[in-house]
RNA sequence: GGCCCCUUGGUCAAGCGGUUAAGACACCGCCCUUUCACGGCGGUAACAGGAGUUCGAGUCUCCUAGGGGUCACCA
């Protein structure tokens, strides 16, 4: 049998409601003025005239005890709700202007999920003129890592995400600082006593094995686990029981004095679905732990009402415990920000998708990204790709257009996970690359290599010049080359240029045999001229290949192969792979202009040693 | 299990009651080609299932199924 709720009756919202305390049952505002009050086990009001001045009576003295009792939990507090609301005043900007907020907790770890949401959040503040603020929210001491600050703030600005307020390398910028949670207790518990003045909030003495008790009885009851309703006792404790419990210094949390109804259904605008159904919370949320410090839920609500936060972009992780925050917001009489709960970047895990893990995936970790060389564009462009929908639409009518331009909008985001798809980046990737100059690839993938390839970084620093020339290959034309990735794959790509890598990795065409290459690099040798430009060279590789018998049109070869050794492919793929190790590369004439003429006979004397 | 979110091809996705159900990536084939790449042409491949509303449903309703998330003094 599913128990009523049993400490209120009424509805929420403008109509007032039942409370009951202790011994007695009241009928308050749900911002908690109180009408009425009487001993239990009254199931109504006598509106009587008699009791009415009982009742008042009654009133003056609880309200007396929430003072007290506010006092006697918050001894050290003196501000008032005001004095913050006067030190935070509203922001002057313009009516569209944005205000969003990345709290990260500095754990280390931020993954590629994280710039996802990091990257709307930016763009929502900076298209409209507004303001992006990083919040360290460092509430829970076992999660914080030493120096992970640093790593969120240098990966986020590897990506381009820049923020206009709160923390920085070298401390804070703004007005409405701080902007470290664990630096901003006082406030937090200026509006924990607030709380406590209005009936809204108490003091919980429970212990874990006491909350573990009561969860073992709700499950055997296969009820709803957790502290609430009358389950939540400590709601009853008399002013004398809490005094003794405090001055005994037993630990406590400050509980929300939750007041909703979850049989009830709301349905709440969401900048990202419209709207979505929740039941109102009727838990009594820790809002304070045992050391003073905010849980999420309540700094949350606290900092984005002072902050003047406008929109709120969250992982749907945050959906369920979304009418914890609507309770807070409306108790304290503030406006809730505009939420925005964004889907999850998923990944692939063996047959099924799931949500990004920061323990699963070290290789969601943006710090990966930067070790193998993702370009910050690309990167960029992708998630893009991902955020909005039209975006890719876009990018093909405005391909020299910067990201910077693309209207981003709320309305085109999706509501369903993505999964993560590195081809896709990667061709991305390609495109990106072709709007740099060679001179900024260059120069992206010296600091890179400084950074994360050791043995490359010296030879770039020391051929930069050559590496430009390399990067240049095939890109003017009308049909550039789309080749280049990322760092590694880059480094990987142009290797053999340099003779620190340079190695024979590939096989002979099926058409020739050592011998016959032996005699194909020999002509080659005879009437090599480092002069020559394309059309001349190519003139020598189609003597070659007429004078050994080889199809110099691949049609001719395709249509009678019986008639010839191979085609005019095979016959520079020898040379090619004698020059670069490889059968696949760009034009090999072009190759050999970079690499100089000593190169070239040195690479096709050693490879004509090694046919023997 | 309760609650919430989600569900169009392998992937990202258009679609807002009438379409031959776009496009991109990947894949396959052909063409071009001194290789690769690029490019061109073509192809395989999808509305999770079932009821209902309607002249007509991927689009609206309900149910079912599947996937995901969440149920802390973590964020």
């Amino acid at each position: 049998m599913v128990k009523t709720p049993p400490s209120h009756g009424g509805i929420r919202g403008s109509n007032p409601l039942w409370v009951t305390i202790g011994n007695y049952r009241r009928l308050q505002s749900y911002t908690g003025i109180v009408f009425f009050y009487a001993k239990l086990p009254a199931q109504g009001v006598d509106e009587n005239k008699e009791q009415h001045d009982v009742v008042l009576a009654m009133i003056k003295e609880i309200n007396m005890d929430y003072n007290k009792l506010a006092n006697l939990l918050f001894p050290e507090i003196t501000k008032s709700v005001a004095d913050y609301e006067a030190h935070y005043p509203a922001r002057e900007l313009p009516p569209e202007a944005k205000v969003t907020r990345l709290g990260p907790s500095p754990t280390g770890f931020i993954h590629l999920g994280n710039l996802y949401g990091a990257f709307a959040d930016e763009r929502l503040a900076h298209q409209s003129q507004g303001v992006f603020i990083l919040r360290i929210e460092d509430t829970d001491d076992k999660r914080k890592v030493e120096g992970s600050e640093e790593i969120i703030i240098n990966s986020l600005d590897y990506f381009g995400i820049h923020f206009d307020e709160g923390a920085t390398l070298d401390g804070e910028k703004g007005a409405y600082g701080p902007y470290c949670q664990s630096n901003r207790v006082a406030l937090y518990q200026t509006i924990a006593k607030h709380l406590v003045e209005m009936g809204c909030a108490y003091p919980s003495f429970a212990t874990a094995a006491e909350l573990d008790e009561i969860r073992q009885q709700q499950e055997a009851q296969k009820l709803l686990t957790g502290y609430y309703g009358e389950w939540a006792t400590d709601r009853n404790l008399t002013e004398a029981a809490i005094e003794a419990k405090l001055s005994a210094g037993e630990p406590w949390v400050l509980r929300l004095l939750s007041q909703g109804d979850p049989s009830e259904t709301r349905q709440v605008a969401d900048g990202i679905r419209k709207s979505v159904q929740v039941h109102p919370n009727n838990m009594d949320a820790v809002l304070l732990k045992t050391n003073g410090v905010p849980t999420y839920h309540f700094a949350h609500v606290v900092d984005d009402h002072f902050m003047r936060i406008t929109h709120v972009v969250r992982g749907e992780e945050w959906l369920s415990t979304l009418p914890i925050h609507l309770e807070l917001f409306e108790t304290l009489g503030w406006q809730h920000p505009v939420y925005c709960h964004t889907a999850h970047m998923m990944k692939m895990d063996g047959e099924t998708k799931r949500k990004l893990s920061k323990r699963k995936d070290p290789e969601m970790s943006l710090s990966y990204y930067g070790e193998v060389g993702h370009f910050p564009e690309a990167v960029r462009e992708y998630l893009m790709t991902l955020l909005n929908s039209n975006f890719e639409e876009w990018r093909l009518a405005n391909p020299a257009l910067s990201l910077e331009d693309f209207p981003f909008s709320l309305d085109h985001m999706s509501t369903s996970g993505a999964l993560f798809d590195m081809n896709k980046l990667n061709d991305v990737a390609k495109d990106v690359l072709l709007q740099m100059t060679e001179e900024a690839i260059a120069d992206f993938l010296i600091d890179w290599a400084t950074k994360h390839q050791a043995e490359a970084a010296a030879v770039f620093t020391r051929d930069r010049d050559k590496l430009i020339k390399i990067l240049a290959i095939g890109r003017d034309e009308k049909k550039p080359r789309k080749d280049l990735e990322y760092g590694q794959q880059i480094f990987d790509f142009i290797k053999y240029f340099f003779d620190e890598w340079f190695v024979i990795a590939d096989e002979l065409p099926e058409n020739v045999d050592a011998p016959e290459a032996k005699a194909i690099l020999a002509d080659y040798l005879a009437t090599y001229d480092q002069q020559d430009d394309n059309e001349n060279w190519f003139g020598k590789i189609r003597a070659i290949t007429e004078n050994r018998g080889y199809a110099v049109k691949m049609k001719d070869y395709k249509k009678h192969p019986e008639d010839y050794k191979g085609h005019v492919g095979d016959v520079s793929t020898v040379v090619r792979l004698a020059i670069t190790g490889r059968r696949n590369s760009p034009d090999v004439w072009t190759i050999q202009q970079i690499l100089g003429e000593t190169c070239v006979l040195a690479r096709i004397n050693n490879y004509l040693e090694k046919l023997n």
